[in-house]
DNA sequence: GATTAAATCTAGTACGCACTAGAAAAGTCA
DNA sequence: TGACTTTTCTAGTGCGTACTAGATTTAATC
């Protein structure tokens, strides 16, 4: 009974390591066996496909994500700015998704490259991960200190896209953190880049 | 001579469509042939390999977002505000690659996807389109109109990040256009989302 | 140490893929 | 029309894929 959930794990963690860096397609189930010693066979014996297998690692990668997330939040003071949130939620998921482990990374890398039945799951966990970040932000707009002529939901994707697109420029190995990148999208999306007045009108859609 | 221009147009227009909407590894040879009636062996006619096909696809589409951001620049007054050139190259490339032709989506949308030799191309194209934004930001900072406290690389690519992910999430059917997302992109990224003082003190990377 | 269960392997199937060779058809122009 | 070229088709190859069946080994239990 031990034996079992070792290699199972091993399992998981090859593939999430593949996904995260060669993508859906290029992860082959031989692929995996290879790099953990085995035949490809015998990963059968443990996940009844390949789907199910990669299922549960973007499974593990969004429950990942939101822990960080939701771990950062909780810390904040009572009484913090809605838009401290804003920041620490950002910089958690910069850290979770760029330099964390193999499973958050693999869940964004290989967005848009899975097979529908997968893109479906896929979709439903980052449905419900958006939640937390709707929250963020029509709790700064209904304090105040967020504009209210944007549209939400757009603000929301822009944020999460900024930082969901950084996995394919971020190297890990350059002077820029993930907290940096995290600390960049902050400042950008919520203070501006501009010095000054703001540049245009507000808009309203 | 006239009826080989003709098809080979339609096999490209095809593969665009394809690789936009279904991605890489969906967009077989096969399944190409049969949106333009053909068989699947008579691509070979016209083209020597998938991947030529592909790779001639993605460089149409880099021009053309290229060439949309270029002319959108030059109808600017010559004594503009470098943060709405910023504002019209982010614009255009919205429209560009949300709620333009199928080659720039194809473009987008099949990165990180792609096979080692194309990503290669790929990445070359996208390098030489970072340089127009380069310039703009640059133009932005030395004028004194953006800050000079953020790595330029990094806002530019959170920028473009922003906008290319949002071909994940954008629907054409909604009421939310291509420019409406742009226009988000560069409030939220040029102007804030805060309203009145920022939130927090200046970061130096 | 023998018996049973768990885990892995060997060997193979079926299928879809990119791609090829040569025959057939369609178009071009005297 | 007839000779020639261009374009497309028919028919197939080889390869990598996910996955299966049954034998074989490894581990746990009495």
């Amino acid at each position: 009974m031990k034996k079992s959930d070792r290699t199972r794990q091993d399992i998981l963690d090859a593939t999430a390591s593949s996904l995260a860096t060669a993508g859906y397609t290029a992860t082959t189930v031989k692929s995996i066996a290879e790099t953990i010693g085995m035949q490809d066979a015998s990963i059968y014996y443990h996940f009844s496909s390949k789907d199910e297998l990669v299922g549960e690692v973007l499974d593990i990668g969004t429950a990942r994500a939101v822990t960080a997330v939701d771990r950062a939040l909780a810390e904040l003071p009572d009484d913090h700015d809605p838009r401290e949130a804003l920041r620490v939620a950002i910089i958690a998921h910069a850290e979770a998704v760029l330099g964390g482990g193999d499973y958050p990374r693999a869940n964004v890398r290989t967005f848009g490259q899975l097979p529908p039945d997968l893109t479906h799951r896929h979709r439903q966990g980052h449905r419900n991960y958006g939640q937390i970040w709707t929250r963020l932000i029509d709790d700064g707009v209904e304090s105040g200190v967020l504009r209210g002529d944007l549209n939400r939901s757009v603000a929301r994707l822009i944020i999460i896209g900024a930082l969901c697109w950084a996995i394919e420029w971020f190297d890990a190995g350059e002077e820029v953190s993930a907290a940096d990148v995290g600390e960049h999208v902050f400042q950008m999306v919520v203070n501006g880049m501009s010095v000054g007045q703001p540049h245009s009108t507000a808009v309203s859609v």
